[in-house]
RNA sequence: GGCGCGGUAGCUCAAUUGGUUAGAGCCCCGGACUGUCGAUCCGGAGGUUGCGGGUUCGAGUCCCGUCCGCGUCGCCA
């Protein structure tokens, strides 16, 4: 090593010490006769003093001139600074480094941006020039962060047996589900390879071959658009185990939970982690990741509508749709009218609701509203306790089918908790979304897709449901969901072929499709499969949660913009004729030659 | 693909209803300075207002298109 210390590490017993140390110019106060110097590395910031009498005039010079961000070297004596002159924001701040050597390993020429400047420069400057986002001390400890939780759950799963199989990257493509990202191959012409959009089929044979506990930390690709929780690719901790039910998996990732809370947060989290079905999920909170840090739950009134006359009411009630709401407590004199049309244009734009009806509570109990002359007064009383109203409350209801109250409400509900601040930043809730429907109906295509994937085994009490009724069909699925985000999902599988086959059935997959895309599947589990589930952890966003940030590239070292794109490396791009001749392509436009 | 927000000096931002030569702080360059830690003081450079078109006597400002970044819905088995 150039350095004998790092420039987090010196303190006033150090003083007397001969040292050497390398780091970045952080910054620089140049007095003419002497300049000060905050050198930066990953541990920290020490003062460096070049001046006399240690360091001459030629150094004194030289450090003067060194630009901000160049990479030096010095040695020097670590001195008291003197009386008075301790800066007690930094951790070094007693002593500094008197400098009789000054070497410039690496000037670095003009940055657009400084890591330690206050206004933080725009996104996509940040991600063009990582190589300085990352020397911010803000992405440093998200990356310090990642390390250390990746470093306890792989801990975890070692002490708990489980055994690292990697595996491959360039797989088959599986037109189910998301889109892949495709890789053409020179030898097969004409055919592709996918990136892995999980290593999912991979580990379920690794349980027919018998490696009982399997856990892989596995980059997945999904072609899919960007949110601010979603990359292109992504992390997942990637879990499978043989001879287990729900129960056993659930309890387990429980396990993981408290040890990773107490090791990198030193946070104290109780377990049984709270469980809670898909359905009352839905009905409670209108999603299947409900943030349970506040309550403001949802209210179903569809009773109390089909009994008045008020139209839209009434006839959403009557058509098979409903009525449900959220008290938002105190909020009526926060909420101007201009503010509640705003979220009524909100519910329309994101949610396709129709509008949004709300009431004021006033102090006499009464519902104000500008629709409150179409209900009566006994009804208007039936809704304000429904919601357990009180005197400056505001009541907000959406009439609709149930997927557009859910998602309508669900969203009502997470926007005013942040805009009301009704959500403690330090929490952190862990909580498992059991038992989700097996299916869905696709409206569009006329047929039913499996909600989590086709390999998901029924809840043993709902298998009679597989064949006359299969929206009530529940699946062995769970999910864990902490501060109202996925943060991981599982199931147990499928292994006896007479379940498989009629699930296939129910997804208008023939013999012969699920031959050609899952054949290896299928054919290994007639060889002795084990019955097996795992789980799927979503590394990314557990950093980012746990790290309290709300935007996952904060925690990935070169994550990608909205569009796909890597700034820095200007990914993807155009590649030569020569190339795509070698893989038997022709691009239809924008050729480069 | 839809909806919304944004793009002005290297960076962060300002610029009245469309109106004089587009400003400030930081950074950068030159000079002064031995105790600073947002160093200070003096001086200086730096702009095709993302790009293209249009309206107008006149456009950073209004209109159309386009590119890029962000949020969100669809999508993400």
């Amino acid at each position: 090593m150039l350095r004998t210390h790092t420039c987090g590490e010196l303190r006033k017993t150090d003083v007397g010490t001969e040292v050497t140390l390398c780091g970045w110019v952080e910054s620089k106060r140049d007095h003419g006769g002497a300049v000060f110097i905050d050198l930066r590395d990953r541990y920290g910031l020490t003062q460096v003093v070049v001046g006399p009498p240690e360091s001459n005039a030629d150094q004194i010079d030289e450090a003067g001139r060194v630009p901000s961000e160049s990479v030096i070297l010095i040695k020097g004596t670590v001195t008291n600074r003197l009386e008075g002159k301790v800066n007690d924001k930094l951790s070094t701040g007693e002593i500094e480094v008197r400098t009789v050597h000054f070497e410039v390993l690496n000037v670095c020429q003009t940055p657009p941006f400084t890591p330690s400047q206050s206004d933080l420069p725009g996104e996509d400057l940040r991600l063009k020039y990582r190589f300085l986002d990352l020397r911010r001390s803000s992405m440093q400890r998200s990356m310090i962060l990642r390390s250390q939780i990746v470093k306890s759950m792989r801990d975890y799963f070692e002490t708990h047996d489980f055994i690292d199989v990697e595996t491959p990257i360039l797989g088959r493509s599986t037109p189910e589900g998301a889109r892949d990202y495709l890789v053409p191959s020179r030898v097969h012409p004409t055919n592709f390879y996918a990136l892995p959009q999980s290593p999912q089929l991979y580990k379920q044979i690794l349980m027919v071959a018998g490696f009982d506990r399997y856990v892989q930390v596995a980059r997945c690709f999904r072609d899919e658009d960007l949110r601010a929780d979603r990359q292109p690719e992504f992390t997942q901790l990637d879990v499978e185990m043989s001879f287990v039910d729900s129960e056993d998996v659930v309890g387990l990732i429980d396990g993981l939970v408290v040890k990773v809370a107490k090791e990198v947060l030193g946070k104290e989290i109780k377990t049984p982690l709270p469980r809670m079905t898909y359905e009352e999920a839905m009905r409670r909170f209108g999603s299947d990741a409900p943030d349970l840090r506040f309550g403001m739950e949802i209210v179903d009134v569809t009773s109390v509508a089909k009994k008045t006359e008020f139209r839209v009411f009434r006839g959403t009630a009557d058509s098979g749709g409903f009525v449900r709401g959220i008290n938002v407590q105190q909020a009526a004199s926060k909420y101007s009218r201009r503010q509640i049309d705003e979220l009524t244009e909100y519910v329309k734009a994101d949610f396709g609701a129709k509008g949004l009806a709300w009431f004021r509570v006033e102090e006499d109990g009464t519902l104000w509203s500008p629709i409150s002359k179409n209900l009566e007064e006994s009804h208007l009383a039936e809704i304000r306790e429904s919601l357990s109203g009180q005197p400056g409350d505001l009541l907000m209801f959406l009439a609709d089918t149930w997927e557009v109250t859910c998602k309508g409400l669900s969203g009502l509900r997470c926007r005013l908790a942040g805009e009301l601040d009704l959500i403690d930043p330090k929490e952190l809730n862990c909580s498992w979304v059991t038992e989700f429907p097996m299916f869905d109906w696709d409206p569009d295509g006329q047929r039913w897709n499996a909600m989590h994937h086709p390999f998901t085994a029924p809840l043993e009490s709902d298998l009679e449901s597989l064949s006359d009724d299969p929206k009530a069909c529940r699946a062995q699925a769970y999910d864990l969901v902490i501060n109202g985000s996925e943060a991981g999902g599982g199931t147990i599988r499928i292994h006896d072929p007479e379940t498989q086959s009629k699930v296939f059935g129910l997804l208008g997959i023939d013999e012969q499709t699920a031959e050609d895309r899952f054949g290896f599947l299928l054919n290994a589990l007639k060889y002795g499969a084990p019955p097996h589930g795992g789980i799927a952890l979503g590394v990314d966003r557990w950093v980012m949660l746990l790290a309290g940030l709300d935007n996952i590239r904060e925690v990935i070292a070169f994550p990608k913009t909205q569009k796909a794109a890597d700034l820095m490396t200007e990914a993807p791009g155009a590649v030569d004729k020569e190339q795509l001749t070698e893989l038997h392509l022709r691009t239809l436009k924008g050729q480069k030659d």
